[in-house]
DNA sequence: TTAGTATATTCAAACATTCGAATATATTAA
DNA sequence: TTAATATATTCGAATGTTTGAATATACTAA
């Protein structure tokens, strides 16, 4: 096994290692909302889901497209899906 | 999904979520090694091999047996196995 | 007992993450 | 145009993680 894909691995899990972020890939996998929805469902405030939605969107874990006046998101990477299966 | 269900799954993406980690149970998972083999297999220095195989350790995501003179680990939660396999 | 080997713990400095506050940008509606 | 709504970014303080250095503990051999 390769030095890196240690690391890359190790990025990806870190990705995943705050609870919020957990509930926003669970939410945007159900329904690709946009932030709004989340921001309501979660009860976190605006700028704090965007910056965790940064961190996912900078590893290609989930991608936006916006929508008029919103933005929604998608999952990106399946691996990820893969993933939360395995743990639950 | 329960919120302290997240709060779990972050935790434990948190132990995977260090290179030298993921090493170590890689090597683990194969062989069952005292950390003696675990410190000259990764070039890392001994403490700090300890200080990682601690916080793995309090996750009851390894386990140590005392043999004689060293101390072996082995996989406790077999749960860390399916996620290893599910990334790669 | 003492010396040697194997492992664990403690501490502090360096570094990274998290979050609120403030602000910026994009789009729509008036 | 201006105002309103939705989202993103920046900054700094608080907090958490990582690591080397020093030291402690456990066992074995002499």
């Amino acid at each position: 096994m390769e030095l890196n894909m240690f690391q890359e691995h190790a990025r990806l899990f870190k990705a995943l290692s705050h609870p919020t972020r957990l509930h926003l890939i669970g939410l945007i996998r159900d329904r690709n909302p946009c932030v709004k929805v989340l921001e309501e469902e979660l009860g976190v405030a605006q700028p704090n889901i965007s910056q965790h939605l940064s961190i996912l969107r900078n590893l290609g874990i989930v991608e936006a497209k916006r929508e008029g006046n919103q933005v929604c998101y998608r999952i990106k990477n399946p691996l990820v899906l893969k993933l939360l299966d395995a743990i639950s």
